[in-house]
RNA sequence: GCCGGGGUGUGGUAGCGGCAUCCCUUGGGACUGUGGAUCCCAAGACCUGGGUUCAAUUCCCAGCUCCGGCCCCA
């Protein structure tokens, strides 16, 4: 019977692969540029490692099963829990800050949709030890350049908010510690008229209710350089608010970095270990469907909850194959059709009647030295010549290098050119040194 | 968990209560030392299960799955 692939799960072809290792190599570069080492965790923790940080309700998002020693076990949901687990199992005494970057698969057990499947991966990056504004500017920069080399920056908007924002006008309304996170959901998932009905019920003024929700509003395109001064004007930064200090610090620096960024004091969490500045950044073209997010971050404090030491950190992730599916495909001339096409193929001529040992022999050692230079093919069908030919034709391969008696006894080899038709016989080094000048002449085109 | 629309060779399609069409893909041959064209041969599919029926790929039901949306989004 044929066997389906898993609910949710995808097959990557070779075209598709190259593309994703093209961007994965990119995102890496920068983030070794930045001084972020990578690291890795296992593809699976224990259960509570997630349900510690985000509650009993994820278990029935995920993949979680016991093991035969009875274990509760859990496929990795996402990075962030793994990776502050991993600092505080056998990275504590690293100087600080400490800053890492991870690329891994990611699974959750959800109905797939639109840029929405059950595995899917994550590239993300932390800073261990920081959740100044220097930090907080510097991750949204990395994210903001990581996007800017894949050239999607341009398809996408980012907010930066500050979860100090909101929790303080909530404080002044005297709004009871353990409702304040009740109504930070609430104001993230843009229930407005909940969020006054809730602050109604706690007795909170009409006017202090009008400043949050005036606050969590300004989703106005203030941008860049812009947004301090606005910010300002709007009386949203205040002076004497440690939030509004910090967060008027962090745009600062994001101009520095030449950031272009939108002020959205409306991006909040829902949960009490974000301890100030949080960003998102959304597809703005509709290309993603409803799942346009494609990155997300900010600064919290999770080591506590893994049994560590009080630590803030500052960090994101990128859902990657919301990006993949932005990136631009290249029409590059190495990959078409999903097979290498700047190639060459070894034809090795065997006769009817005859032993061709000698002519394998041969046919082996010229690939062998043209694979020090490039992608090179050679039969393993026992094929004949017109067979060989035809199939160096479907693989578009750019040669044919060809091998038989003939060639042998004049110690020379057939070099076709599959383009043009021209073929001429030479020698073994003068074909490996033609062929490797003109392919990488292409490949530089 | 909910709602809507789909599942025919690798892929794209036509069709219909009885014979499944074309493009296509793959292998081989015509072509025992030269690819793309042409011709020939061969192989390749009705998502699964149940029901109705003399007969189901077709109609009905359920499941699975894909696509899109809701919920959720750590």
């Amino acid at each position: 019977m044929r066997i389906e692939r898993a609910r949710g799960t995808r097959d990557f072809l070779p075209e598709e692969m190259w593309k994703r290792r093209t961007m994965e190599a990119r995102m890496r570069d920068i983030a070794e540029k930045w001084g972020y080492g990578e690291i890795q965790t296992p593809s699976f923790e224990r259960s509570e490692l997630f349900t510690v940080k985000s509650g009993e309700g994820i278990l029935k998002e995920m993949y979680e099963f016991r093991d035969k020693g009875g274990r509760h076990l859990a496929l990795r949901p996402e990075l962030t829990a793994p990776v502050i687990r991993m600092y505080v199992n056998e990275l504590k005494m690293a100087p600080k800050p400490t800053k890492v970057y991870y690329f891994g698969n990611c699974f959750r057990y959800e109905e797939p949709q639109k840029s929405r499947y059950r595995e899917f991966w994550q590239f993300g990056a932390e800073i261990i030890g920081s959740d100044r504004p220097e930090a907080q500017a510097e991750i949204i920069a990395l994210a903001y350049h990581i996007l800017e080399s894949l050239g999607i920056h341009i398809k996408a908007e980012l907010y930066v908010g500050h979860v100090g924002l909101i929790r303080e006008v909530l404080r002044a309304a005297n709004v009871e510690a353990d409702k304040i996170n009740g109504v930070m959901r609430l104001v993230d998932k843009g229930e407005r008229e909940e969020v006054i009905e809730l602050l109604r019920e706690t007795g909170a003024k009409e006017d202090l209710i009008d400043d949050l929700i005036s606050l969590v509003d300004l989703k106005v395109k203030v941008k860049g350089k812009d947004a301090l001064k606005e910010a300002r004007e709007r009386e949203i930064i205040v002076s004497d608010s440690d939030a509004a200090k910090e967060l008027e610090m962090l745009l600062q620096i994001l101009d520095y970095y030449g950031v272009v960024y939108t002020l959205n004091p409306g991006i909040a969490r829902g949960l009490d270990y974000y301890t100030g500045m949080v960003f998102e950044i959304y597809e703005t073209g509709g290309r993603l469907g409803a799942q346009n997010q494609i990155c997300g971050g900010g600064s919290y404090r999770l080591a506590t909850l893994f049994g560590g030491d009080d630590t803030p950190s500052t960090g994101f992730a990128f859902g990657f194959d919301r990006l993949a599916e932005l990136f631009p495909q290249e029409t590059s001339d190495l990959k078409r059709g999903g097979v290498v096409a700047v190639a060459v193929v070894v034809v090795p001529i065997r006769e009817k009647n005859a032993d061709s040992a000698d002519v394998v022999e041969e046919a082996i050692k010229i690939a062998s030295r043209l694979r020090e230079h490039i992608p090179t093919y050679i039969d393993v069908m026992s094929r004949n010549l017109s067979a060989q030919l035809s199939y160096a034709n479907a693989l578009n391969a750019s040669f044919a290098v060809l091998v038989g008696k003939t060639e042998i006894k004049e110690g020379k080899v057939t070099v076709r050119n599959l383009e043009t038709g021209e073929q001429e016989k030479i020698g073994v080094e003068e074909c490996v040194k033609k062929i490797t000048k003109i392919i990488n002449h292409k490949i530089i085109l």
